[in-house]
RNA sequence: GCCGAAGUGGCGGAACUGGUAGACGCGCUGGACUCAAAAUCCAGUGUCUGCAAAGAUGUGCGGGUUCGAGUCCCGCCUUCGGUACCA
């Protein structure tokens, strides 16, 4: 017997494209219920079979909750701005929008053989100019706003300006990237220019220079989470530090409602960490330290007040404003010696020098407030100029690196406290010395007291600093949305007006980075408005059109709003988001607060975006290899097969990774290549027409290796080992699956492999399992001639228990989202009901229904064939569940002291005391107990009964 | 270093609130069908002892709680992921 699912496939394709039936409407009855995949970037490589994991997952949970009386959601769409095209489009010259045309169908046409139900009519592409207005209005929203700390949260910047206005700063509790108090006659008074730049100073869209992460390679500026220990996440070039004028976005602002949120949303733990270390929250207090011989203040930050009778020195950044200021003449030389060397230091430098303390000092001495001691002002580049003040106290005497700083240069060191054997620097515990009225106290008890004595003496006040910074927004590339921005004659920033929304990205045909431009920079009809006004030049980031495309998915077609009003309403938020881990903090956070952004404004009804984020695990890619030899005795290349690599050493053999699709049993133990699969390398590779394959028992096989222990191959980075990738020639092309075994295998595979969340090594070994199951299935419903054969006879017992259990546990299964457990759940029962030649309607009609969100396309056929109007969607009767759940019986184990001594069965309904009273009736019983006493009875139930005596 | 997750057969992995550890699948062994192979079907398969019945042992290591621990508690070890001069 045959399944032809190929033919199976084509039918319901064009079924499900001609009724279009998953389409969804807000207007609707039913409860809503929203499952977001991360959509794609459609990269030149096209879908890899990692890809569709988490779709599958996500199709599965859409199509049980449609099943199950939800209205659902469940919409796909392609994030394609970004490098990649543009990078390609340099190489080749063909322009990014018609790549990424290409690229997306093929995408599409991938997606669409593995039965995904997604409403089609509802895709959106980022690069799209009816999408990216709204993009550019969100950032306009964003450029018109300020962040109102009384009232926590975004606020109109009209309401700022007519503050201002009236009263200058004075009541004014902003988020403001310069604190800069002026009075209203001031502001009244000066110039338009001027009034910008305070104002920049509180917009949540904000230009301003500063330290950037800028990549040479890619002629751009990266955010911080798209640097990797200090090199270019996409494609692995170095990053360096530069000054520059910059758009960014106050997500700093939102930085505590960003952590406190996360306590309401089911994600991981492991999610959420990542999320609140991003944030790094600390609770310490923000002081002044005078500057001796002037009326000059450094303040700094410190999480450890208590340790401030320790503090026998300071540090400034480099970069920090005050440090020409107070260096002494004679310093002067050795402090611009310091700063220029910090200068040549890139940022990799810098890490890979850690333990290597340098500074300079500055000849200027400022006093400690609480010992009166003239401490010496030093300039060091492990003080960061953008993490709290940019200078810092420092405590030798319970800081590690003011330790080493303080060995370094010969600086006082004082202890503070006296740590308990075993206790180690900075860990909080311990009692205070040399510290004053704080003598004696533990570290716990110190804290509150000296924060109390700060704020009473005016020396500063409690202060929570965040470590997460804003978010630098500009691009000097093309392929991006445009900033809607224009400067008129004084340099002041303009929102354009948004009639004039999308402002569409011109054409251009060199796509080349332009030194610290934007290639758009170069079109100066452009460039220059008719008005008179000049335009940005710079493109959003990649994470722009991310940051709520979930949103435009509710109505994409809506011209007049982002989305609308009704359709945000009904829809909400998304209730199931499934997406890979690489975007914790990236993706995930700026959509957090993008979202925040537009609830401040009343625009969305949740204060966050994705209720339940699961995570899927990546499927990494095998690579595998030939071994040849170094030396070539003959002239031609020699290969040795994998099994004989033993006999000889490693520095005689070369491994060369070789296309997956040349190799037989790819992904397994044994695989090898055939003549044919030889006669495709060297087609493939012509210089080894001639070479010579030492083989053993006549076969050559191959050597292999799970992508990321892929250490021969350190010269990548990380994340593109990580990935299945065309580097090594892995990839594997989910199409060549699907006609293979069908796509219904394909799906239950990838959910077989293992739990969704977990990576794990692309191995197809267990397809054959899968397949078999799916025959095995169909066979149930077919006769040896492959004639659908089923009967109306009453079920029996054994039969119905086979079905009630098999529906609770899939159903179990399903809202645990243990996907893989739930198919070996299918198994079970497949084999079960063909030992016991089990034909009747009864017990496999609702096997059809329980199996459809997993293979979709035989369960059509099947429902079809049982004579039910062909499909429209498959609706499951709850009915099928709830009258025979009563009768269900399951067989507990009766134990006694543990060991297991017969199986009873029970009503699944039934209580404890019903159960109780069953096994002590029961006659055997007596036996067993051989007139011992009974200690305890123990009911689990569901599981066993526990007699101990 | 800090934060997080996880360690179970030859392999992928089950075991939901403590309750017959190893479900389900792969692989392997034996058998049936076949001239033969493939496919399919049946049986077996943690380890050790034993012809067998059976017994012992067994979820990274060491302790503990419990009638009972893969699961809970304490102390380690290892692997993976994130992050790091963050004051």
């Amino acid at each position: 017997m045959r399944i032809d699912f190929q033919g199976i496939e084509t039918k319901w394709k064009s079924a499900w494209e001609k009724t279009g039936v998953y389409r969804v409407s807000h207007e609707d009855a039913r409860p809503k219920y929203y499952v977001l995949d991360m959509f794609p970037y459609p990269s030149g490589s096209g879908l890899h079979v990692g890809h569709p994991l988490g779709y599958i997952a996500s199709d599965i949970i859409s199509r049980y909750k449609r099943m199950s009386g939800f209205n659902v959601l469940h919409p796909m769409g392609f994030d394609a701005f970004g490098l990649p095209a543009e990078q390609y489009a340099i190489q080749t010259n063909v322009h990014p929008a018609i790549s990424t045309e290409n690229n997306i169908r093929h995408y599409k046409e991938q997606l669409s053989n593995i039965g995904f139900s997604y409403d089609w009519s509802r895709e959106v592409r980022t690069c799209d100019p009816g999408f990216y207005k709204w993009t550019q209005w969100i950032f306009l929203q964003l450029f018109e706003h300020y962040y109102d700390l009384d009232q926590n949260k975004a606020i109109p910047l009209s309401v700022l300006i007519a503050h201002f206005e009236v009263s200058g700063t004075t009541g004014i509790s902003a988020a403001t990237s310069q604190e800069n108090l002026f009075s209203a006659e001031a502001w009244r008074s000066i110039s338009p220019k001027e009034k910008d730049d305070i104002l920049m100073n509180y917009r949540l869209a904000y230009r301003k220079i500063s330290y950037v992460n800028w990549c040479e390679a890619l002629g751009t500026v990266l955010a911080n989470d798209e640097v990797k220990e200090g090199f270019s996440e996409r494609g692995g070039y170095p990053v360096e530090r530069r000054a520059m004028i910059q758009w960014s976005l106050r997500i700093s602002a939102y930085a505590e409602r960003l952590l406190n949120d996360l306590n309401n949303l089911d994600w991981t733990d492991s999610m959420k960490a990542m999320q609140s270390n991003w944030i790094g929250r600390s609770e310490g207090a923000q002081l002044d330290f005078s500057v001796n011989g002037s009326d000059l203040a450094i303040r700094i930050f410190t999480t450890r007040p208590d340790t401030i009778y320790g503090a026998t020195f300071m540090v400034l950044a480099p970069e920090h404003p005050l440090v020409d200021q107070i260096t002494t003449w004679d310093q002067q030389k050795m402090i611009q010696q310091y700063k220029d060397f910090v200068k040549t230091r890139s940022e990799r430098d810098r890490l890979a020098a850690t333990k290597q303390m340098t500074g300079a000092f500055t000849g200027a001495y400022a006093t400690n407030p609480f010992t009166g001691q003239h401490i010496q002002i030093w300039i060091a580049d492990y003080v960061l100029m953008d993490y709290g003040t940019g200078a810092i106290m420092a405590v030798p005497g319970d800081d590690a690196r003011d330790l080493a700083f303080a060995n370094k240069f010969n600086l006082p060191v004082v202890e503070v406290i006296d740590r308990p054997a075993g206790g180690e620097i900075g860990d909080k515990s311990g009692k205070m010395i040399n510290s004053g009225s704080l003598n004696g106290l533990n570290v716990p008890e110190a804290i509150p007291k000296i924060l109390n004595e700060i704020e009473q003496r005016k020396l500063g006040t409690r202060l929570v600093q965040y470590k997460m910074r804003d978010a630098i927004y500009s691009r000097q590339r093309y392929w991006g949305e445009p900033i809607p921005i224009e400067y008129d004659t004084d340099g002041v920033a303009h929102a354009i007006d948004i009639n004039d929304l999308p402002l569409i990205l011109p054409d251009l045909d060199d796509f080349k980075p332009g030194g610290n431009a934007s290639p758009l920079a170069r079109l100066t009809e452009w460039v220059n408005t008719p008005g008179g006004q000049r335009r940005d030049t710079d493109t959003m980031p990649g994470y722009a059109g991310s940051s709520w495309y979930f949103l435009r998915y509710m109505d994409p077609w809506n011209n007049d709003r982002f989305a609308g009003e009704e359709e945000v309403n009904y829809w909400r938020d998304v209730d199931l988001y499934i997406g890979g881990t690489e975007h914790a903090v990236g993706h995930l956070m700026y959509a957090r607060f993008w979202h925040k952004f537009l609830h401040d404004k009343g625009l969305v009804p949740t204060a966050e975006p994705f209720r339940r984020l699961v995570n899927q695990g990546m499927i990494q890619g095998v690579i595998e290899y030939v071994f040849m030899y170094k030396e070539r005795t003959s002239g031609h290349p020699k290969f040795l097969c994998a099994k004989l690599v033993m006999t000889k050493s490693d520095d005689q053999l070369v491994r060369i990774a070789i296309p997956v699709t040349f190799v037989e049993n790819y992904g397994s133990q044994d695989s090898y290549l055939t003549t044919a699969g030889i006669e495709k390398l060297i087609a493939w590779r012509p210089e080894y027409a001639h070479a010579f394959f030492e083989c053993s028992q006549g076969t050559y096989h191959l050597g292999k290796m799970i992508e990321g222990e892929a250490t021969d191959f350190k010269l990548y980075t990380q994340s593109e080992i990580g990935k299945m990738g065309k580097r090594f020639h892995n990839v594997v092309d989910p199409n060549d699956i699907v006609a293979q075994h069908g796509a219904d295998c394909f799906r239950m595979y990838e959910m077989f492999l293992g739990p969704l969340e977990q990576a794990k090594p692309w191995d197809t070994r267990n397809i054959d399992g899968v397949s078999r199951f799916l025959k095995k299935f169909w066979s149930l419903f077919h006769d040896e001639d492959d004639k659908f054969e089923i009967t109306d006879a009453a079920p029996t017992r054994e039969e119905l228990r086979i079905l009630h259990q098999t529906i609770k546990r899939v159903r179990d299964d399903i809202e645990r989202f243990s996907l893989n457990t739930c198919i070996s759940h299918f198994m079970m029962a497949t084999n079960d009901l063909k030992k016991l030649n089990c034909q009747k309607r009864m017990i496999l009609e609702p096997l059809v229904l329980l199996i459809a969100p997993f293979a979709p396309f035989i369960s059509e056929e099947l429902w079809e064939e049982f004579g039910h109007p062909s499909s429209v969607h498959l609706e499951f009767y709850p009915e099928y569940d709830a009258s025979l759940a009563a009768e269900d019986v399951i067989l507990y184990p009766v134990c006694i002291n543990g060991k297991k001594r017969a199986e009873a069965s029970f009503d699944v309904n039934a209580d404890h005391k019903h159960m109780e009273s069953e096994v002590l009736k029961m006659d055997t019983m007596q036996k067993w107990l051989d007139g011992q006493t009974i200690k305890k009875i123990v009911i689990v139930p569901g599981r066993m009964i526990n007699i101990v005596i």
